[in-house]
DNA sequence: ATGAAAGCGCTAACAA
DNA sequence: TTGTTAGCGCTTTCAT
């Protein structure tokens, strides 16, 4: 069966040139001089015929394919998936570039398999991302391909890492507060986010408490309180919030780690009938869409999702393998949530 | 420069056998019988040297690549994409294929574009993908290669198309009112969605409304009302909400269109010191998170992205190229926001 | 400057 | 049954 496409012999018996003549002129290479005559006489036969170049045939050829793989630990973790593609995608559009997305689930087998799928269908490069910050072992397999690590960090320091600067962020949260006045009264509700396989606590719950603690010991004053949480859903929020709002000093000021602890922490101030930001400022960490969505909306130093995956994919294609960590700012959207300190 | 790869060639030397022997066996091809010696002694020798096929020069010869494309109007408008995303990719492993994704921003001209590009790249099909249900134009672009609609429909039904069953959705949630005996004071919070585009509302909200309606009529009853508004922002859900409660009768129950709504509703629902369930019941549509974390968290009929995703792509790979509508169930979660009326 | 020719790694028709 | 051979569509060296 022949092929029904126009081929590049199609074009160059059309216009009456040989093979590699066409070949310069439609893969728009330099170095060579061809007539102008010549040349237009190839594109004209192109665009007339609906040229259209084989990539397949291409890579086979020049091993490079314009594609690179985007692998998931787990996509459904988060809602964010979905904007650190997009991110990605922008960035690989811009150049010319088509983008691979796989998930592994968080099995080491099936990255293995599935970065052995990439290899075989000869990827340019490969960026491994994990939906919550940590540090990953990179296999093998892995190493044999361009590789940036997306949201995550490798034990050895060997690879270009992008993850979000969280201890800035940190600093920024607190910051807020201090400049509202807010000095005594300031707690935190979630804290370290420590979990079975991290007693030290989650990195991004790190980053974000040393951040805020060095934002309060660098104006002199420290946190009322810590309390630490799951982080997972709102009802941990919640009854943080309502256990800080029982104790005997009411918090003029409250930090959320993250957006789901902060929509717990308004439905437990408003049982209690403190208003946001009257009787007590909110400010939190996460995604903007959720904190915009409370009532009032809440002021939140968010994730820059779309510009991590934008990033790392930039840095793939840069060619600029140099091993380092590449730290995103985080955003901060004020939305009203903090009002100046009483006392101040 | 030579390859650094181990190619099927040099797999045969090492054993001792033809490249087409090789290829045979490599390739696990059926109908020809080569000796089980020989067989093993192809497998040990692509064992031992680290054999891989090279997929590209597959693709080239057999002009299938084992890949396909997922192109969506726009992954940031939601935050289903992941899951709809993680669905495909699901299927799409199952079937040792791998998943482009692209996005056109709803741009014609980069829908174009992206086609042309996967088709240069010989995908084995595409999947068009919408993040809200509605009716699309099928480019001629696009018609050269298998293909599938999802969450979105062609206007001449031409094509194979995964929707979310809106209607029975719109059924169940009305049915589970009634069942509590919810008879006279239904209302519903969002309505039909008109927009500039669509004057006759969005799609599905269409299919919701027609739901519920055909199961209060053939319950013998009618919706004591509906406030027809925006379904973009909580904002909107609370105030449509405040409205309904002031107006002279007390609702008690309602039916939020979608879970943004339902947040603002809950917000409006507090501020009276309307209790759910006890004093007024609430069900919503959408995504199992948002509704799960509102307190109480509220009874829904979700959307099924992750079904959506995984049938689309199932679909494009069986080959079933039968032009049909295939309505997946939305899946109710109840959750414990709705009570039985107290006049029942 | 142009064209002939040799592959990239694999599949598949055909011949032996 | 096995091996030989001709491509898939493109790039690129090397004579002309």
């Amino acid at each position: 069966m022949p092929s029904l496409r126009v081929t590049q012999a199609d074009v160059a018996r059309h216009a009456g040139v040989s093979r590699s003549a066409a070949s310069f002129v439609l893969s728009g290479r330099e170095g060579v001089r061809i007539p102008v005559e010549t040349r237009q006489r190839i594109m004209g036969a192109a665009q007339e015929l609906g040229y259209r170049p084989n990539r397949t045939a291409q890579s086979l050829r020049t091993r490079k394919t314009q594609t690179i793989a985007l692998i998931f630990d787990d996509i459904g973790a988060t809602h964010y998936a979905g904007e650190m593609i997009q991110g990605a995608l922008e960035a690989a559009l811009e150049r010319d570039h088509l983008l691979y997305i796989a998930e592994t689930g968080s099995d080491p087998v099936t990255e293995e398999k599935l970065v052995q799928e990439m290899t075989d269908r000869q990827v340019d490069g490969v960026i491994l991302a994990a939906m919550s910050t940590r540090t990953v072992r990179v296999s093998e397999q892995m190493r044999r391909n361009p590789t940036v690590l997306l949201n995550c960090l490798d034990e050895f320091g060997e690879f270009a890492c992008v993850v979000p600067d969280e201890e800035t962020a940190g600093r920024h949260a607190a910051r807020l507060l201090l400049d509202a006045g807010h000095r005594e009264g300031v707690h935190v509700v979630g804290g370290h986010h420590t979990t079975g396989g991290t007693p030290e606590g989650v990195f991004a719950a790190q980053k974000r408490m040393s951040g805020i603690e060095a934002a309060m010991e660098a104006a002199g004053t420290r946190l009322a309180g810590i309390i630490e949480c799951d982080w997972s859903a709102p009802e941990h929020g919640y009854r943080a919030t309502r256990s800080l709002l029982e104790s005997a000093f009411v918090p003029t000021a409250v930090i959320c780690c993250n957006d789901r602890l902060a929509i717990g922490a308004c439905q437990a101030l408003r049982e209690s009938e403190l208003r946001i930001p009257e009787d007590i400022s909110l400010v939190s960490f996460g995604d903007p869409g959720l904190a915009s969505w409370l009532r009032p909306p809440v002021t939140s130093v968010d994730l820059p999702h779309h510009e991590l995956g934008r990033t790392a994919v930039s840095l793939l294609l840069s060619d600029d393998a140099t091993p380092a960590i590449h730290r995103i700012p985080m955003t901060l959207s004020r939305r009203g949530s903090i009002t100046a300190a009483r006392d101040a």
